[in-house]
DNA sequence: CTGACTGCAAACGTTTTGCACGGTA
DNA sequence: TACCGTGCAAAACGTTTGCAGTCAG
């Protein structure tokens, strides 16, 4: 029984190939777009079909097992939900990293400024990345 | 000589009727998606094209004027380029609001921890705004 | 065994493109 | 006047849907 499988079973999801498959690639690449899902895929499912692709990305995020992340500037990618983190993305090879940053202070500073109950927090930073540097 | 034309003089793109409409309209909604800048400029300008719209709104965000901001489960919006500010998306009614937090220590914190250099930030939040409340 | 999942093809909504006409500087 | 912007129609894209066959539980 892999990881992908249970990670399936604990949101009844039924665990195909196809999804198990899915999620290991998620899990592997931590950040990764519909496109190179697809490509990938192909490797080893050649007759997989985009629709599938689609229908189970939105399963899964449905289930709150996976969730989309938008990028400015370029295309969205998808990701484990796990504990809460921020992204940074380098302007230069479009590389994506999830950074431990603690972001209560700025929720209560905006609760207080804006009257608002805040549930989630999405945090995208730009920049250059060391190895572009 | 409107504030609208003297913004699109700024940054040299002719001032027609429909830009100036574009840009009026992002103005007073502070945040607008392309389907009700489509809807309300149909009422001013009958003929105008969507065609007519992307391309506007496109060389806009070229010329950095204005930024497409991608919301988590729902359509862009595009603003004018203004302070920095964060956004606040309302889980029950949908609206935006801008708030003015201070995101210095995050960057700064973020770049401690990964090594970037950061160029900018873009951080939305979602929860229920008081009205909703 | 049965309902859920897959792959295919077609449909859909959004965004882009090419072109002839019209308007701004 | 020269060039850029507009509107129209068609095309390109990404995503979703319906359906018949297949598979996991």
């Amino acid at each position: 029984m892999t990881e992908s499988t249970l990670l399936l079973k604990e949101h009844h999801l039924k665990a195909t190939p196809q999804r198990i498959k899915i999620i290991s690639m998620i899990e592997e690449h931590g950040h990764i777009t519909i496109e190179d899902l697809y490509k990938e895929m192909l490797e080893q499912f050649p007759s997989v079909s985009l629709a599938t692709i689609y229908k189970n990305i939105n399963q899964m995020a449905q289930s709150g097992l996976i969730r989309e992340i938008k990028i400015p500037k370029a295309k969205s990618v998808f990701e484990l939900i796990k504990e809460p983190h921020l992204h940074i993305v380098c302007d230069s090879c479009g590389k994506i990293e999830d950074i431990p940053v603690e972001t209560e202070n700025i929720i209560k500073e905006a609760e207080k400024l804006s009257g608002y109950k805040i549930n989630e927090s999405f945090v995208t930073l730009r920049g250059t990345c060391p190895e572009c540097r």
